[in-house]
DNA sequence: TGATAACCGAGACGGTACGTCCCGTCTTGGG
DNA sequence: CCCAAGACGGGACGTACCGTCTCGGTTATCA
């Protein structure tokens, strides 16, 4: 981080110097990716609990040792690499109808939550649930991005005028993605279209009469 | 489970011989309390990565033997102990106030979940990523009837006119309830009782201005 | 050890129960065996830096953890491997002539010493060398028993009045096996019968002008 | 050891520019001194075993990669440390009388090997038995010169008639030396004083009855 | 007076063995 | 037939050290 910060910095001024140590053989870029293309790839065939850190090794044609030299445990590694590999979080279009839209992002999200995406989430988050660390990156790189990228579009609809006034957005982005991580991690009920449809007619409409 | 049905059979017929076939020194129930007390002290205490069987066999006096006689592996024991301690699902009252009634559900949820209740829930879930027959002792013992008892309030409600006919009220739950784990197992917000209150405002109102 | 030496007891008392208490799976003789020849062969192939746990237990068909069961390091493996197949110490006939049973005992040494059984025994001090435990078994179980029959030899040449009476006949055995051990660890000199020859005659007649 | 040859040679010949190529930066030997002077000191501290080439790196400071380009391997640095400290052999006056200068000899040495200097030359021994070139080193730079000053002074002694003409005197110092080193090695018994009077007394007036 | 070549520190790398831990199965003797 | 005790095969874990390598930077000598 510190020294990505130093080499990032765009006005090159004295204090680069301070920073830019890197004294000793500097870390070799070809293992990282290898490293988390191998995990990447275990992941997807073995499962998360399949996974481990010798094949990991094996795989990347790496020593073991280099793995536990930039990461801490298994958690770290898996996690690492699930984000490089699914980080980028495509916003999809604000076509300014609000219930349209919220449908699209929905259904996508239960269509990818029902087939193999779904079970590697649910590896990471079994991962996260056993390490702290590994949690806040799932936060912070995965989840985050989503979570604040859907209150986002809410926020633009409401300042259309679409939405409510006194609707608190945020929580309603978490009972939208809750319901489908409920579903995905419980396995007790289908994450089929129509679940995103109901969802999104419940969340829009609400339950009481009028 | 076979001889679970045999034992508890209720109607003492002549059939009774076939399963009764108890020769040799019947299962000690005093084994099996040890163990799912052990269990559920090392569960709250170790959290759930941290319990070994060795350690639930020593702490409940118990040879290992004896837990895998009577079940399969970890899982089932963890899992039977957490449904043994926390089976039970006391309805609450039904007020004729819908929105009240679910405001105290629901703060007693994220009450129990931002507690000792809610590390134990995540191990459990954890344990039922890893391995489907705990995951099913899970849904079947633990979420079905609180669940199900949530949609039965919903449902009388909807049946005084309190809430909207048209609405899903399965999914509905599954909101509440989603949203509520989703913070707990990513941990991407804090279970306060102001989270509970924008919960049930937001599935009541919905998010649409009228 | 303690229990052996109550299985052992010739004399079966009340107090029998006491140690036979024996309780769980016996420890595996077979195993226990298995693992000894394999150390022994690998030992012989190897040599003794190049042995690995994990080899033993391959050969033996026996788990690692069986291996830190019963024995602490690869030195005490090694070491029981090595007593257990040289333990013996078969004691050369006393002809009534020290000078040619000395010269026997020293020939049949450094024979043995410039052959497989050297690099044996040099591996062996060299493990000695590292681990106090294993240079315990390694003198009382190897090296003792030799060493207290050449003494026992002398003795009896001496009571015969073959050696002069104030003779100190320890350190003069410690002169003839450290002598050729010196050769053997240092490899300063070669270990051929001549040097058994002018060894017996060194310490026999001594080095003083009469 | 070509370098050495080459800066070595008294005869500063026209041969002299074909091996001073020193083209570049010559070797530090304030880097070769602290490295001795480290690993000697590791070496009294931890033992043989317990010294790491990392180790005598940082107490050096010094890189690991000037270690591997001046020396093959740890032995070889240690076995060097060692006889840097160690190598020069005084030896003791010839007072004519051969007992008391052998007797003086033989109290030293065990007194030497029963301290520090003792543990020093078992890990250098046990290193020579793991490393052939290692060995070489020690015999050549520590062992032969002491063991042919104690040679040269029985072969004075024998000279002056003091010594029965056929003796065989390098036997008698393997004699003399390996019982001392026997017991070092093997711990087997005390290197005590009296051990060395005893041994002296033994090998000079020999175990036969005259 | 540079140029150049070998040196140096720092430290990452592939590899190998270590000793530990836990799982789920088994083999005893005893109730 | 149950139970306690506990040994067993299997297999992943995380650590430690070896000897090699690549960096950026530092000297002496040669051109």
């Amino acid at each position: 981080m510190d020294e990505k910060d130093c080499t990032n910095s765009e006005h090159g001024t004295d204090l680069e110097h301070l920073c830019s140590k890197a004294a000793g053989r500097p870390r070799s870029e070809s293992a990282r990716q290898a490293i988390l293309v191998a995990a990447d790839h275990l992941l997807a065939r073995d499962g998360c609990g399949g996974v481990t850190m010798e094949a990991i090794a094996v795989t990347a044609g790496v020593s073991k040792a280099t793995l536990y030299r930039w990461w801490p445990n298994k958690s770290a590694v898996l996690m690492e690499a699930f984000v490089a590999a699914n980080g980028a979080c495509c916003a999809g279009p604000d076509t300014g109808d609000v219930g349209a839209d919220l449908l699209r992002r929905m259904r996508g999200m239960t269509a990818a939550f029902a087939g193999a995406m779904g079970v590697t989430i649910s590896g990471m988050i079994a991962e996260a649930l056993a390490d702290p660390e590994a949690a806040a990156v799932f936060r912070a790189q995965y989840l985050a991005p989503r979570w604040a990228e859907a209150v986002d579009a809410l926020t633009r609809a409401q300042k259309r005028g679409q939405i409510r006034a006194g609707a608190d957005l945020e929580v309603a982005v978490d009972a939208l993605y809750g319901a489908v991580y409920f579903r995905l991690l419980t396995g007790h009920g289908p994450l089929i279209p129509e679940f995103a449809d109901a969802l999104v007619e419940t969340l829009l409409s609400g339950l009481l009469e009028k």
